[in-house]
DNA sequence: ATCCTCCCCTAC
DNA sequence: TAAGGTAGGGGAGGAT
């Protein structure tokens, strides 16, 4: 029992026993006792009279000054709440001993707890049995206040997973859940800033002017390597306190309880989950000593709500994040607690990550809270120096987010990550390179990223404690007890090494959704219907990250079996065994209702008893990109299809019921597209119609249908599955790749029809998506694969020549030029498009030759079409195309329009009465003779004059395919365009345009067709001369017909001045190199490593390292409050802060 | 050797 | 009452 007295107790007693005399700090204040507290009445008691205050054995009204309780039941708080009594915790009469004075009593107040469950209060008075009796304590004292309970609740319900909202309820009062979801938020958050090229280093532009214009800054000492790691001190403390300032001071933790004394209806079970735990965890680690029972100090109506994060007041009461409210309490008996803010956390980690991404974009996000950050060209292009950027960062994080965070410095992330662990709270440490060794040695191992309870504890039977120690096992040693990788990586850390780098891009590898609590199930049943909960949970995650699974784990937590049935934590999962089982799936999915089937099927195999899960969780992993991932449909290639087509037949949004199989396909198509996989099975005939429509060739489809085989094949020998439900179950999953709602386009959409739709969605999308544009391509894959190349090359063309591609306004990201180059690469895949299609056939020919066969199918007379139609098309390249893009481009579409919708109607036609033959659905004659026709119409007449043309045209037609070829190919490698000839032209300017003192990095080349763009970097004096010379360059280059120039200036004078003298050089050395960093940079130029020792740091830097320097004097210097720290030189030294025992945290996890 | 599955461990 | 999730590194051991 001895042992249960607080630290804090026996601290006053010490105290005062070595004062000897003890001070006047009461003054006459008097309290009375009410009912059970920590400390007890009787120490109390003494510690009032001690210190000059009264003890009153009963309240006197407007005598007692407050009355001291910790935990009142409600009916008494009810009395209490309106009168004048002030009831407050018994830790104000230790805080005031400890303070030396009277201290506030207004964070103390038990009222104020309460007054946050006022929907309990409200609760009881309601009931129309207790609201007349709420007035009076007499009477309802004279009822039995259990059974006014047992009324109230009959039998205690409690909300367990089989409950209706539970999943959604639970997820959001789930702190782990919600910051892993916030995690994952943020390393996708950091992942968009990347991509998206407009971001502005905003911050970063800042910092680099203020150290231009802050002269009394330190001089700049560069680093080769700095990694910095941020985190958030006590970050859900910090946010709650944003607004309750008045606790700061005081220590504080955020819970879900408040610390009311618990039910003990269960005492027993929670002492033997307890006993267990021990038993369990000596077994494990064959070592007792290194076993500190950390429930010793929760009694059987302690809270066992988890302590999310405690302040650092709370702290040095020895309180850590994840410990047990109850064992909180016993260190700390005042501790405050305050509820969750999971809106707060969310804004103000935006705050956080948005700010650190305006100075750099090398960020690595661990959690909400924390950041790894590659400061090293950062600070090399700000030229600050590290604990300047430290100051100034810190600041103005907690500018603006209100909280304050912790900053460390080192060479690589693990002494970046110790060094804030040692700059806490609110401070910041910077760790040289060369400190590193030293600055380790001091850590416990067990503080060290990625040593925690097991590790620490079996280091600990070695007798190993301190990484000093840790240094002197040999490696074999550490390899021989942690695994090959663990050993190598625990003896680098205690040398302070990590060679692990920072990852700015993440890729998920796993989705997963997880319950352990709460879960109670009586029947089967109750399990199904959650799972089906869960997997719709999942099937929402997958379709948020746009990802599908080919794998599928189930993860369940089973009641240990001598474990008690009554887990110590209300509603907890308690000592549980694990197990998990996974499977492989045919086809990545993300529908749930596969994901649930083949979770039933896992679980079925593994035989639990419902009543014995404590814990469940369904985990996808070998991930890949869904095709249609967006499951909205805004901006979809595809919607633009279904909105022409009800732009021309009004009708057409009047939706078919289910029994109007025979439509035409295009509008059907539309349908099942939007159709989810709920209806997938209802109409076999629209599927199976859909499905053979679309995917005769797609070899997915194929697969698919014989998945169930394969799979069989596969797990069969292992799954050993009863035959209940293979039949069903097997045919829904070879559906299941259209049942997941892939969305296709289908081939009977006129081409024309598509032209326009892309015309539509190239002008409204900003940047095209990725399952667009393998809708786009699967589209144009099917169109191929049923010979269909007129319409394949009339989309093509289209894309080569419309108006979008040539000038299109729209410039996304990634493509500051437009569309413009993809006319030559429309041209060049045209190309050689074209020449695989006459080798192919060549070949063809020539088995044909060697082995003739006998013409019994339509597809012989489709193959003659074909070359019919190929002829056609290099005919018409021949006499159209070569001219002029803008003449081919108007002659084409007519024709093709009102041929492809007879063709549709056609097909629609055929496929309503015979929906297996589509591939020869297209009556090759018809098709033939239509080309003659048109082009009947561009030349004479159809006879031998005819023939002879075509096969003219086939010879050009070769040769003009290699030659456009080769001129595409020449501009994708952007080859100066061979009527230009650079040097020339280079020898010109510097005679003709006077004051060029040097022309160098001249490049002339193509976008496309005569689109010809030349950069260059030229000398000249200074600026104001630049600006008469500028005009006449443009000018210049006008003339050489060069319409588009980059020019990059630069003045000898200010270079001269801001640059070492020595450093004058030849005239053909850049001025406005990239500056010397690091080694990367010089190869990353357009012409290699031309000059020696220039670079940038990272590709980010670039534009403003090598392009913008001469912004930097037009730019305002604002004088803002972060260069009044600099001024007042405040670099905050790193707070020295202890290494606290982490005994509890090792102590704490309940699983063994 | 390298892969896969079923774990265990760690971090926040 | 209490809200014990989730992703990733890595090891053991078997299959290839
Ligand atoms: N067992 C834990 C650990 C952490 N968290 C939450 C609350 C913390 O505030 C937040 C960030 O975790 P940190 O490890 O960064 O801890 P703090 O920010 O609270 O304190 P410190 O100042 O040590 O960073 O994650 C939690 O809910 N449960
Ligand atoms: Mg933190
Ligand atoms: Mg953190």
């Amino acid at each position: 029992m001895s042992a249960k007295k607080s630290k804090l107790e026996k601290q006053f007693r010490s105290e005062a026993q070595i004062e000897g005399v003890k001070k006047n700090i009461f003054n006459g204040t008097s309290i009375f006792v009410n009912g059970y507290t920590v400390p007890s009445a009787d120490e109390l008691k003494h510690f009032m009279m001690d210190y000059g205050g009264i003890y009153h054995h009963y309240y006197k009204t407007g005598n007692t000054t407050f009355m001291v309780a910790s935990n009142l039941p409600h009916v008494k708080i009810q009395h209490y709440k309106n009168s004048a009594v002030k009831i407050i915790k018994p830790s104000w009469v230790t805080d005031c001993i400890e303070a030396g004075k009277i201290l506030d009593h207004k964070p103390y107040l038990l009222l104020s707890d309460f007054d946050k469950e006022q929907k309990q209060l409200n609760f009881f008075k309601a009931n129309p049995s207790t609201s007349s009796a709420s007035t009076s304590t007499e009477i309802i004292n004279a009822v039995s206040p259990s059974k006014v309970e047992k009324k109230l609740n009959p039998s205690p319900k409690r909300k367990t997973a089989v409950d209706d909202n539970f999943l959604d309820e639970f997820y959001s009062n789930s702190r782990l859940h919600h910051i892993s979801t916030l995690s994952a938020t943020f390393k996708q958050y950091i992942n968009e800033l990347r991509i998206k090229r407009s971001h502005q280093f905003t911050a970063r532009e800042f910092l680099k002017n203020l150290k231009l214009n802050t002269p009394n800054m330190e001089e700049y000492q560069p680093v080769q390597c700095c990694i910095m790691h941020i985190d958030m001190d006590c970050f859900f403390v910090s946010v709650g306190l944003r607004n309750r300032p008045e606790l700061k001071e005081f220590p504080v933790a955020v819970t879900h309880a408040k610390g009311n004394r618990v039910p003990s209806d269960h005492a027993e079970d929670r002492r033997a989950e307890f006993e267990l735990h021990e038993k369990r965890f000596k077994e494990k680690y064959q070592n007792s000593d290194a076993y500190k029972p950390w429930f010793i100090d929760i009694g059987e109506s302690d809270s066992m709500a988890e302590v999310a994060s405690c302040n650092y007041a709370a702290r040095n009461f020895g309180i850590k994040n994840g410990m047990l409210l109850g064992q909180a309490l016993k260190l700390c008996p005042n501790l405050k607690t305050i509820p969750y803010d999971f809106d707060g956390y969310k804004d103000v980690a935006y705050k956080l990550f948005g700010h650190v991404a305006s100075y750099t974009l090398d960020i690595e996000a661990v959690s909400c809270d924390e950041m790894f950050v590659d400061c090293t060209s950062l600070l090399a292009c700000t030229k600050v120096n590290v604990l300047e950027f430290a100051t100034i960062l810190r600041k103005e994080i907690q500018e603006i987010t209100g909280c304050t965070c912790s900053t460390g410095f080192g060479p690589n992330r693990l002494i970046a990550r110790l060094a804030t662990k040692k700059a806490k709270p609110d401070g910041q440490f910077y760790v040289r390179p060369e400190e590193s060794k030293d600055f380790i040695q001091d850590f416990l191992v067990s503080e060290l990223p990625g040593v925690g309870r097991s590790i620490s504890t079996k280091l600990a039977n070695m007798n190993v404690q301190s990484c000093k120690e840790l240094q002197d096992v040999p490696l074999s040693v550490l390899q021989a007890e942690f695994g090959n990788k663990m050993g190598q990586n625990l003896q680098r850390y205690s040398f302070g090494e990590d060679d692990r780098p920072l990852n700015f891009c993440h890729q998920r590898k796993s989705v997963s959704a997880e319950v352990n609590y709460g879960i109670r199930f009586q029947r089967k049943e109750e399990v199904e219907a959650f799972f089906k909960k869960l997997s719709a949970e999942v099937e929402n995650r997958l379709n948020n990250v746009k990802m599908k699974g080919k794998a599928i784990t189930l993860k369940l937590m089973i009641k240990a079996e001598n474990a008690p049935k009554e887990t110590a934590k209300f509603l907890g999962h308690g000592i549980c065994d694990y197990v998990t089982k996974s499977v492989s799936l045919i086809d990545a999915t993300a529908d749930s209702e596969v994901i649930y089937r083949e979770t039933m099927k896992i679980f079925n195999q593994l035989k639990v008893n419902p009543e014995d899960m404590r814990g469940v969780g369904i985990q996808m992993t070998k991930l890949t990109e869904s095709k249609n991932g967006a499951p909205e449909s805004h901006g979809r290639l595809d919607t633009f299809v279904v909105k022409i087509k009800k732009k021309d037949s009004p009708d057409g949004d009047t939706r078919p019921g289910p029994s109007s199989d025979v439509r035409i396909t295009e509008e059907n198509n539309s349908k099942l597209d939007e159709a989810g996989p709920s209806c997938s099975n209802k109409s076999k005939f629209n599927e199976s119609e859909y499905d053979v429509t679309l995917s005769q060739v797609d070899t997915d489809y194929l697969a698919a249908l014989p998945s169930n085989i394969k799979e069989e094949i596969i797990h069969g020998l292992r799954k050993r599955r009863k035959n209940n439900t293979s039949g069903d179950g097997n045919s829904r999953l070879g559906s299941t790749k259209n049942d997941n709602g892939v969305r296709k386009l289908n081939p009977l959409i006129p081409s024309t029809e598509m032209t326009t739709a892309i015309t539509e969605w190239v002008s409204k999308e900003q940047i095209p998506k990725e399952y667009d544009t393998r809708m786009l391509s699967d589209y144009l894959q099917q169109l191929i694969l049923k010979k269909e190349f007129e319409s394949v090359n009339f989309i093509v063309n289209h894309f080569q020549k419309s108006n979008f591609l040539q000038m299109s306004p729209k410039k996304w990201s990634k493509n500051t030029f437009g569309w413009a180059r993809a006319e030559v690469l429309g041209a060049l895949v045209n190309a050689v498009f074209l020449i695989a299609l006459c080798f192919s056939i060549t070949v063809e020919a020539c088995k044909r030759f060697i082995e003739p066969k006998e013409i019994h199918s339509e597809k012989w007379i489709l193959s003659v079409g074909i070359m019919g139609l190929i002829v056609n098309i290099i005919g018409l390249f021949l006499f159209h195309g070569h001219g002029g893009h803008s003449h081919s481009h108007s002659s084409m579409p007519p024709h093709n329009h009102s041929r492809l919708t007879q063709l549709v109607t056609a097909g629609a036609d055929a496929n309503a009465t015979d929906d297996n033959e589509n591939d020869e659905r297209f009556p090759p004659q018809h098709f033939h003779d239509h080309i003659h026709e048109k082009k009947v119409d561009s030349s004479t007449q159809m006879n031998m004059h005819g023939v002879f043309l075509h096969v003219l045209a086939d010879a050009l037609g070769s040769v003009i395919v290699i030659i456009s070829a080769t001129e595409s190919a020449l501009i994708l490698l952007q080859t100066v365009p061979t009527h230009i000839q650079v040097d020339e032209i280079q020898r010109r300017l510097l005679e003709h345009v006077d004051g060029v003192l040097a022309v160098h990095e001249f490049h002339v080349w193509q976008l496309a067709g005569d689109r010809i763009i030349a950069s260059a970097h030229i000398r000249c004096r200074n600026l104001s001369e630049y600006m008469k010379l500028a005009e006449k360059v443009k000018e210049f280059f006008h003339n050489e017909g060069i319409h588009s120039t980059t020019i990059q200036p630069e003045f000898v004078e200010i270079a001269d001045f801001s640059e070492n003298t020595e450093k004058k050089a030849p005239a053909q050395d850049c001025v406005l190199d990239c500056p010397k960093t690091d080694k990367s940079c010089t190869l990353s130029t357009c012409c290699g490593p031309s000059k020696k020792g220039r670079e940038t740091p990272s590709p980010v830097d670039t534009p403003y390292l090598c392009r913008q320097r001469n912004n930097i004097n037009s730019t305002q210097i604002g004088r803002g409050p972060v260069s009044e720290i600099i001024e007042r030189g405040a670099l905050l030294a790193n707070t020295n802060h202890m290494h606290e025992a982490e005994a509890s945290a090792i102590a704490n996890p309940l699983n063994i």
